[in-house]
DNA sequence: AATATAGTTAGTTATTTGTATAATTATTAA
DNA sequence: TTAATAATTATACAAATAACTAACTATATT
């Protein structure tokens, strides 16, 4: 979990996450996005790559990285455990919405 | 979300959170579950009260936290953003499993 | 009033982190 | 094979962070 949260805890890799959430992206389309170095990027890019946040593919002189849905899912779950849901009284029914 | 993130990148501080999920307690008794002295026990709650993800409120001599879960919810909602099930591509129709 | 208890604030230190520039590797194009 | 493009690695440095001890404030007890 320390690794999740150690990566999720920049806005630049936030926002990187948030990009590659949309569609898979090369280093350098995604340093564009950004008023900060190349290299700046491509070290925030390898924190995510080795919170497993997302995967980097080379594909000829570019390098291509996907966003890694399973790890993200993974926090969620630990945030669940605060889900107010799960802590209230009141409602041990849930009537489904739809079928 | 910064200051969610900021506040959540600690371990301790994680623990903490999951320590009052169950109960409030008092600045102490969280203090006495880690081996940390008792000042950075304090800026840990510090912290998390900043980032709003507790309350305090004074009893006596007693500093009383609670976890705030309006705040977690706000946290976990960021990442519902990445639910697999929202990019999946299958499954429209949901059966609920009881009723 | 004096002492004990609960907690925070102040000040210090070692470590981690985000950024930059410069240099390097790898692939593609002339 | 030389030059251009994409990206990473190396190095340096200022700022942020987590921990400690010591000192302080506030409440309770004797």
């Amino acid at each position: 979990m320390d690794k999740y949260f150690k990566a999720l805890n920049d806005g630049t890799r936030r926002e990187i996450l948030e990009i590659l959430r949309i569609n898979p992206a090369a280093a350098g389309e995604i340093a564009d996005r950004f008023n900060i170095s190349k290299p700046s990027i491509s070290h925030h890019l390898d924190i995510l790559k080795q919170a497993e946040l997302v995967t980097a593919k080379k594909k000829g002189q570019f390098v291509m990285y996907s966003i890694n849905l399973p790890a993200l899912d993974e926090v969620l779950q630990w945030f669940s455990l605060f889900k107010t849901e799960m802590n209230a009284e009141k409602p041990r029914i849930r009537i489904p919405l739809r079928v």
